[in-house]
DNA sequence: GCTTGCCTTGGAGTGCGCTCGAAGCTTTAG
DNA sequence: CTAAAGCTTCGAGCGCACTCCAAGGCAAGC
């Protein structure tokens, strides 16, 4: 017989999680204790997903989980920790950006070291070279 | 007496790592080992601190210690490798970039969320509602 | 000569975020 | 009735990237 919810199996495949993550999750209190059925099994409502997707997000832009764990406590607490939890979350987008910038301009830097490599290759092209510039096998890497 | 090269503190300081850092680097081989001095101390060329630099900016994107590794040893390996190092950065950056763009999402989602929470202030401006929509004690959490 | 400080090595320890294993209970299929 | 599949908890284990510690060498200042 189908009970409401669904079961954790259809709760990772939903929100990609694997099982144990959601456990996890649970355990270390990063979404609020989910429902049982007659047996003991979790059944996860509409909610739980939505908190899960929530979560899920948050980590894949990198929030740790014990910062997570604040914003839950703060959540559970009821809306008049609606600013700090606003607090919170700005902060977090405020780094995320500035890293994601940081990235950016790391990458660039990639891009011009393959440039250069690209260079080298076109002008190499068809001479097999083993000898390098500055004598004795020079390491090579540092093209940029 | 000043010997020719930096010193690893001298290092460290100049790349933004850790003296513990640049050892470890060197150890698991994710630059070529290090002159020393009379005394067995680490020289620091400036070849050297261009590899730190550059291994420093492929960590700082995310690339995996153990790709780094590879990329190094081809380049030991000569000149004729740089097809493959170029294929390797290539992949890399495409990597980064289409997990930047993901970010991106993740983050646009969070800060629709952040103007849920924005507009629930409002609206709750001074009113002290420890009360949630349905029923008692909603978690209150995926506004969203 | 002795202390102080910086360096060396090898190996152990840490923090994070899962991930897995063991032992046991429930439900379903045959 | 039995076997298999799926769930439970608790605790241990793992991979990554450092980070720290102990024991000892070297060099400069007093």
């Amino acid at each position: 017989m189908t009970v409401a919810g669904w079961t954790i199996r259809e709760a990772a495949g939903k929100v990609g999680l694997s099982q144990d993550t959601l456990r996890y999750y649970e355990r270390i209190k990063l979404v609020p204790p989910v429902g049982r059925d007659s047996s003991g099994y979790r059944r996860y409502t509409e909610e739980d997903l939505e908190w899960l997707v929530f979560v899920a997000r948050l980590r894949a832009t990198g929030m740790p989980i014990a910062d997570i764990a604040t914003f839950v406590k703060l959540a559970l607490r009821g809306n008049e920790t609606v600013p700090q939890r606003l607090e919170l979350l700005e902060a977090h987008r405020q780094a995320v950006e500035a890293q994601w910038r940081e990235v950016r301009n790391h990458l660039h830097l990639i891009q011009t070291k393959i440039g250069n490599y690209r260079r080298m290759m076109a002008a190499t092209e068809g001479l097999d070279t083993g000898a390098v510039r500055e004598g004795q096998a020079s390491t090579s890497a540092p093209v940029s």
